[in-house]
DNA sequence: ATAGATGCAAAGGGTTTGCACTTGA
DNA sequence: TCAAGTGCAAACCCTTTGCATCTAT
């Protein structure tokens, strides 16, 4: 179905500098990144190397409300997200929450759940 | 600052249909009922009279991971969401969860939060 | 050699804005 | 009366696509 994904030096810098971050990029913050180290990249070229790697299993996308999707690397368990509404960048938070299921109405299906958190991030805090 | 508002039949039909709607409405659902009413309705004239009713403080907007806002009446008070993936609607959930602050790293502040749950509606389970 | 990857520029899709006309107060 | 509101079309922004060229295999 989908061709096997080619090591290029743009895909290269694109997976270590996802695979170094603490915490999940988007496409603009990704192209900064690596526009430092691999000059005249093109922003399709982050894009489509990002839709492949989402597609080949190797990155997950994470979707903030109102924001454009971040992308983490794939398999780091279940976890949620932080959003800091002044340096705009997303934070992973661990674990979960129980009981999701009771704010549910009579016969919904949950497959899924997302819980973000909002505000300031330790070094926005201050 | 905010001029006020003026009564128009376009914004009180937009008006009518948020307040008789037991869900959120996208843009372009609303633009979709709307415009049975009123003819012609332009889509950016949903556009201005969402965010002025937004900014009036009688609209509340709410975000979706991925998806375009949708829109409620405000003061329904505190609660989450469901978005259905078969029918792609949006719901009011009734109430909240408690320990959502365990889940934060130390020196982040909260502010606010979202929790969505993603599954199927009433409707679509069938 | 050759299919996949890249960069550029053009195309798309949803939202916003400029402008002349209409309308509510 | 006359500023706010409207419809249309153009502008915008972000993302995707077409295409000629480059390159990993």
């Amino acid at each position: 179905m989908s061709p096997p994904l080619r090591r290029t030096k743009q895909r290269d810098t694109l997976a270590e500098i996802l695979e170094r971050s603490e915490r999940p990029l988007s496409v603009a913050e990704l192209h900064a990144a690596a526009s430092k180290r691999t000059r005249g990249l093109g922003i399709a070229t982050v894009y489509r190397a990002v839709g492949a790697m989402v597609e080949a299993g190797e990155l997950e996308s994470v979707e903030i409300a109102g924001e454009p999707p971040r992308y983490e690397r794939a398999g780091k368990g279940h976890h949620h997200h932080f959003a800091c509404e002044r340096c705009d960048r997303v934070f992973d938070l661990a674990g979960c929450l129980e009981n999701l299921r009771k704010l549910l109405p009579p016969k919904f299906r949950v497959r899924s759940h997302a819980v973000t958190l909002y505000g300031l991030c330790a070094a926005c805090a201050g």
